[in-house]
DNA sequence: TCTTGACTTAAAGCTGAGTTTAACTTGTAT
DNA sequence: ATACAAGTTAAACTCAGCTTTAAGTCAAGA
């Protein structure tokens, strides 16, 4: 079963023209042509765009997706910087985690205090709150966080 | 004690042409001015650029923040539509980490596949084994991704 | 006073990841 | 055989978020 850019975009749930724009910049050297010139998507091909998307979701730019399809295609030999590559951005997302996570502290800390300050009706009370009223759980992002405004 | 555009970037650690961007696209309306035309920064305002450093980090939009700054200034009668703005931004990051999460799990799993592969020399060892041998916390992963290539 | 470094603006340029357009070709259905 | 939807390319356009450049202004130290 062979598909046209349309279908497989279709399927993926993308533009055509993205797929276009994927094959233009050597993402997908593994698409055949028919004699006419048209883009032939395999059965396999869709496995290698789920994997393009996969790593596109770690945050990893088409450049380095693909330096990684390049080395696939060449076999067992890569595998070792393959490895590598996927080290590495294992690691960004970890560290991509744990910043996200400081953030989310310091909205749970913002949200709190608009809300105890709507319910006060002004911001005055809580802005002069002694550190001690303020629940635990808050106190650690205020410490390395400016005023709320 | 006041800070022309450089001193202030210096302090942020950011290039003063970031600030002149910021000032231009209406993130700074605190700002004023001396006779002559040059930026003042004060005190104050150095907090009003770590607010604007941290709703960056959580992702939002250089408009959005405008937005806030705009309400922040307009002082306690914008508090709701604050905290709505705020509540929003939670909740995306919240999306933003369960995503990165199920994509964590993903190179864990490829990671593990590789490094597997890598002590047995070739990657067939790996590609086939029964789902049986794969070990637990990689299943997950496994069911929804595509094969590692 | 003069030099010099830091400031000012407007406008153009850059990067990444596409999208749109225009002109043309292919292949399927009738 | 013909129509016509869907394919092809190159090139231009978009968007956010800056950065760079050019041409000119300000102000602090010698």
């Amino acid at each position: 079963m062979v598909y046209t850019v349309g279908e497989m975009a279709k399927l993926l749930g993308v533009p055509a023209s993205t797929l276009r724009y994927y094959d233009k910049e050597g993402l997908l050297p593994f698409v055949e042509r028919s004699p006419g010139g048209r883009r032939m998507f395999q059965e396999k091909d869709y496995e290698w765009l789920q994997t393009i998307e996969c790593m596109k979701k770690t945050g990893m730019s088409l450049r380095d997706i693909r330096v990684y399809i390049d080395m696939a295609m060449r076999g067992d030999e890569t595998m070792e910087p393959r490895l590598q590559l996927l080290s590495r951005q294992r690691e960004a997302v970890r560290t991509q985690m744990a910043e996200l996570q400081r953030t989310l502290d310091m909205l749970d800390f913002k949200c709190w205090y608009y809300e105890t300050a709507l319910r006060s009706g002004t911001s005055d009370a809580v802005r002069n709150m002694p550190l001690e009223e303020i629940p635990e759980p808050y106190r650690a992002a205020l410490r390395q966080l400016p005023k709320p405004e």
